[in-house]
DNA sequence: GTGGTCTAGACCACA
DNA sequence: GTGGTCTAGACCACA
């Protein structure tokens, strides 16, 4: 999983997302210790303030946690996590679909589609 | 259908992508004319200068003809359409599918909380 | 010859040029009678008062002579069709050699291209 | 090399068509860094927005790359302009047969006056 | 500082 | 009226 941007959105919003994904879907477990700022940075090849601008959105969520001395950490509270993905998958369910039905696509169609590219891919 | 916009990415590029989903789903058919720059601009209340821009786009992708001092048409080639029809689709489900999967999911949760989502909202 | 315009200029100067070629190549005599603005207009596909516009330039030019209720005459005047092309042909050439100067090509070699072309055409 | 700009064509082609001779003519080199728009645009005594316009165009032709808090340069890629290189050379030759034809000069004419513009110069 | 987007508003050629 | 160009000037994200 590499941190590759699109030009045409907000690079901090593509980090908070990438992040986001990250702990949802438990590459970083609860309480986990996060990288430095500089060294996430570092890896994502973005200046410093934009990736403190992202973390300091993701401690807004209730998603990270920063101990003045010592660092940022996964929340502990499961149940934040849950919910976020709850959210998450029900968001993206329902941009798929709308997009798809303004395109002219009915919601079998939608699924159909869906299932054909499985095939496609295999 | 209103013009509501997302304060993350280009309004341009949010009306490029909304006429070609009118031109797509067939609300406008091959040949049809467009309304005027102006009129287009005070419909999505948006400056002329952006509604040109994105029209200029669309004339690129072969979209949309240009008739200098008389409007703009709806191309009246319908592979053009096609093609961009299935390749926005594959798009978009492929979108869904990476999108879903970075948050954990595997393909087969995919397609079934799709599912789902036509039970909720029903 | 037919009018084949370019977008990028103003129509009624490529008529100005397109007519005077058309009198200084001799495909207009000394004297000869104009087709009406109406014919004119007609045949380049150009509304009648882009073609008037033309017209008006070329008589203040002193190339073309309206006689009121009878219609316009090319002028009878030798002399103002000579020194026409004269500047006709200079004007170009030097723009010729002008614009290869700025992609890099010495006189010499912008010489040597024209002849090489003449080659290629045969 | 001034920046003068005739009132006849689109101001923002005559700048594309500028900077490409300087591409083309090596003033820029491979990779150079060009400066930012708003110095080009003092420079051209243009507004900003007309500057942009021309360097996107020019970006899309793959002569020009731009890294987004940078700045831009010319493409690295030799080849893209030798290729532009010829094109555009053959474009202005021809330009230049067809309009002495147009007014009725002979290949072998357009050749001589070529030659004798030089003693004149000379 | 650097590129990118957007608005408000003017002016042009052409039909 | 219709598209096209241009200016002046503001504001944003990012380095």
């Amino acid at each position: 999983m590499t941190w590759l941007f699109n030009a045409n959105t907000p690079v901090y919003l593509q980090i908070i997302e990438h992040i986001e994904s990250e702990i949802i879907s438990g590459i970083y477990k609860l309480g986990d210790k996060l990288p430095s700022v500089r060294e996430l940075a570092k890896e994502a090849s973005v200046n410093p303030n934009t990736m403190q601008k992202a973390l300091v959105e993701l401690e807004r969520k209730g998603l990270i946690i920063t101990e003045r001395t010592n660092g940022r950490y996964i929340t502990p509270d499961e149940s934040i996590i849950k919910k976020l993905k709850k959210e998450q998958a029900y968001k993206i369910v329902e941009e798929y679909i709308d997009r798809m039905q303004k395109l002219g696509y009915t919601f079998e169609e939608t699924c159909s589609i869906l299932s054909e590219f499985k095939d496609n891919q295999a």
